[in-house]
RNA sequence: GGCGCGAUAGCAAAGCGGUUAUGCACUGGAUUGCAAAUCCACGUAGGCCGGUUCGACUCCGGCUCGCGCCUCCA
């Protein structure tokens, strides 16, 4: 079956090629750590988790490595309002960075390099570039790359030179040779941390890090390099002219970025301050659930994010464990290859999660059909397998629905449950169907729903 | 203004040149003491106008609308 993904320097969707045989270098660009994770980001850490997740069940010996960018003027401006260091504040959102991937059953990336400890590959990058005639050194100590100097800068936003210096909003910097030109290394002001560098005391503009650490872990040339739709420009097209000016070698094969959250008509953005973060949501909804959002749609279509589609969404998952509840899987390794193939198939197409999950409901209704226990069984080893490659419905399903994430505090307890319906159960026997009906609203009142399934009672949350 | 992407049933969201997407919601039936869950039944949907074709939601052109990037943003 041939992989296909849509490579975002061609526009179009290709056939994968890996440099080398079975293997699969990815680079993501990771978080900017001075604030919580929000939903954006987690669309990027899904996104790739999903990705990373199905090439290695289809076989690839994939290396993941997602960048931590831990020195910017944003992660000094904020360490600088809280009156902190900048490395106390970094550390903290990293592992709150971390807390919310776990939540979101997010794997760990195979490396997740820090720019702070590769700043003398990016000083040595930084230096070959200037040998190499692509940057200057300012008399200011700044360093700046020479846009114009190199050859197809915009193919990858599609983007013409001329236009963008027409349309130029960028801050005029007295020494910069172009306006174009952006900073590979910005010397120190007052009191700020630094580096030391040939070109005195400063710290990496935004885009070489990224430059230098995927050269570092992965070499010159990889396969595929991911990110935020926003991403696109300058940042990825900055990368380019930076690492192909100082290698000399192609870059990157496969160039991927994931669509947009949407609130409204607005994409979720930092500068419009309409995002949400990542544990604010896990109040009100699980991560399984904000997860199975994320994937329902295709990674590079738009979503909107909205109280409405979680609530659907979170029926449609229900749908999954339902399914799977009360099965005893006698054998995980026993599946149906029918519904594998399926799946894999829509997965080859670009990663297409919403087929996949189409495929997934269809396995549902046979399972739910089906009166023979072997072929239960087998079904629902395969749902739980093909829900592992989406990194979803790994979770006991009476874990699942008994669990209280979802449901604000004071939450009826297990014991108080478990003993209304020993009561209930007792009406019943004497046909007091009032009484177990009153039993039952009481219980639905306070967001539990009962099952009578077989004389046996089970119950779940909602 | 420049560049790019999109427009599918009540909502969400895919594939596909001619045969059921799928999920949520809704309605009827089976089941149940009544429910819940489940099963069965039910939706010719594809922005507008042209073109190609025996045949287009699917290909081509134009239009309209929406969104994104062009500045920090995943």
């Amino acid at each position: 079956m041939a992989l296909k993904l849509f490579n975002t320097v061609s526009g179009k969707k290709e056939r994968f090629e890996p440099l080398e045989e079975g293997k699969i270098k990815m680079y993501v660009c990771g978080m900017t750590v001075y604030d919580y994770c929000h939903i954006g980001h987690a669309r990027v850490m899904v996104g790739f988790d999903v990705i990373t997740r199905f090439l290695r069940h289809i076989g690839y010996d994939v290396t993941y490595i997602r960048n931590i960018t831990d020195v910017d003027d944003k992660i000094f401006n904020r360490a600088n309002e809280n009156g902190e260091s900048f490395t106390d504040l970094t550390n903290r959102f990293i592992i709150a960075m971390h807390e919310d991937e776990g939540a979101l059953g997010v794997l760990s990336p195979d490396q997740e390099p820090r720019a702070t400890a590769h700043m003398g590959d990016i000083i040595a990058m930084t230096g070959t570039l200037i040998e190499k005639g692509y940057a200057y050194a300012a008399v200011n100590g700044d360093v700046y790359y020479r846009v114009k100097k190199f050859d197809g800068y915009g193919k990858l936003s599609k983007k013409n030179v001329d236009d963008l210096q027409s349309g130029a909003r960028i801050g005029i910097e007295a020494h910069k040779e172009d306006p174009l030109d952006f900073a590979l290394w910005k010397a120190a002001k007052e009191g700020e941390a630094y580096w030391d560098s040939p070109w005195g005391r400063g710290r990496p503009g935004w885009h070489i890090e990224c430059s230098a650490m995927s050269t570092c872990c992965l070499g010159p040339t990889f396969d595929i390099h991911g990110g935020g739709p926003d991403l696109k420009f300058p940042h990825h097209e900055n990368e380019i002219a930076q690492s192909e000016a100082a290698t000399g070698e192609k870059y990157v094969n496969y160039w991927m970025h994931a669509g947009a959250i949407r609130v409204g008509k607005d994409k979720m953005s930092k500068s419009l301050g309409n995002f949400k973060t990542i544990r604010e949501e896990l109040k009100t909804y699980s991560g399984e659930t904000i997860r199975y959002f994320l994937i329902s749609s295709h990674y590079r279509s738009q979503v909107e994010y909205s109280p409405v589609s979680l609530n659907e969404v979170q029926s449609a998952l229900d749908r999954f464990y339902q399914a799977l509840r009360g099965i005893a899987i006698t054998d995980l390794h026993t599946i149906d290859d029918n519904y594998q193939m399926r799946f894999d198939s829509a997965m080859c197409d670009d990663f297409n999660t919403p087929e996949a999950l189409a495929v997934m409901f269809d396995l549902v209704k046979a399972l739910n059909s089906s009166q023979i226990d072997v072929e239960k069984s087998v079904l629902a080893a395969t749902l739980v397998r093909l829900g592992g490659i989406l990194g979803i419905l790994q979770q006991d399903p009476e874990v699942y629905f008994k669990s209280t994430q979802n449901n604000v505090d004071g939450a009826v307890s297990e014991e108080e449950i478990e003993a209304m319906i020993t009561e209930r159960a007792s009406a019943r026997a004497k046909k007091d169907w009032a009484e177990s009906d009153r039993i039952r609203d009481k219980l639905m009142a306070q967001g539990v729903v009962l099952d009578d399934a077989k004389g046996v009672t089970s119950w779940r949350r909602l």
